[in-house]
DNA sequence: CGTGTTTAGTTGTCTGGTCAACAATTAGTT
DNA sequence: AACTAATTGTTGACCAGACAACTAAACACG
């Protein structure tokens, strides 16, 4: 259950490393099990409710929150692939869920619009994405909210620290 | 730092949502960026120090864990796909990094084995592997990490529980 | 036996997500 | 104005991941 002691290494030999943890206490493991099981149950709740993809729900909740937004600015929220963010509002507009305007002062930028079919759409969905989200967190008391967000803010702090500072030099341990 | 707090209420929305609360206080999406982040830094790792594909790569360290083993073991402890695992594997055993053989009590079992190559190129990968799993936790304390792991297992019970009652009737709060 | 069921693994296919190359447009510099 | 930079969005290619259909082997049990 505990396998590699040493490690051979370039030739020589290396001390032993740390225990490499069980795969329960392996943050990107959990990490990885969690994402693909909110995705899922995300997914289902959309296909079932509105027949919209996540991504495209996505969009939907930006457009919402900031009618006329452009792509750039979508990509720039969420962080999501621009690539992504850009087929996801063709699929939209393919199926007459928004508008795409080509503003005029800038013709680079395609705004989007929700139009009146996806605005019935996207409440269609709303409630069960709310009462999911709320399902969700509602077994963690507000303390434990706090410290999920911290904690995974601190985790995305250590991953951009070692995107910085690729080859792990000793660090001041902050 | 958190712009967007009020949904505008626009055009036909009636029933007003509880609040949506900002991206960087869902969930859902703090995971989804995490985990998009974690596999970017694993998968570059990966390629840079051995060459291989992160699903590749967990199945070498199962193999380490337990030599010998065959891919259901390896579906039945990881949770992946049984196609990926066996995609995964044919991959290493085309590069000559594990072999597999089939048992001779159970002709159905594949019996996967690294090989010294294999091994090599595992080791190659392992430091950089450790080292990354070591800063990842290294900015929470003892008690961070534990908060960090019960609150996933919190929120995958309550994923749990949505999945065997679908839609949200009252809940005698467990 | 033999017949049906279960299990192990493979393969095809689809979606999601990322990356890099690209065209079109605008901005900056001289 | 002309040339170069940067920005916006689209597209193609590729890997991860999920799901279902399929083959082959082993089992269960009359």
């Amino acid at each position: 259950m505990a396998p590699l002691m040493l490690v051979k290494m370039r030739g020589t030999v290396v001390t032993n490393h740390k225990e490499v943890p069980p795969l329960e206490r392996r943050v990107s493991y959990r990490i990885s099990r969690l994402h693909g099981r909110l995705n899922a149950q995300a997914a289902r709740i959309l296909s079932n409710s509105a027949d919209i993809s996540l991504s495209q729900w996505r969009i939907l909740v930006m457009v919402d929150v900031d009618n006329e937004i452009s792509a750039t600015e979508i990509v720039r929220r969420t962080k999501m692939d621009k690539a992504m963010v850009s087929r996801a509002i063709k699929g939209l507009s393919e199926a007459g869920l928004v508008q795409v305007i080509v503003s005029k002062e800038d013709q680079r930028l395609h705004k989007v619009r929700m139009t009146d079919q996806g605005r019935a759409r996207f409440e269609r969905a709303l409630p069960a994405m709310l009462e999911r989200q709320d399902r969700l967190v509602e077994g963690l008391d507000a303390e434990e909210q706090d410290q999920l967000f911290s904690i995974l803010a601190k985790l995305e702090d250590a991953i951009s620290a070692m995107e910085n500072n690729e080859l792990p030099h000793q660090t001041a341990a902050e």
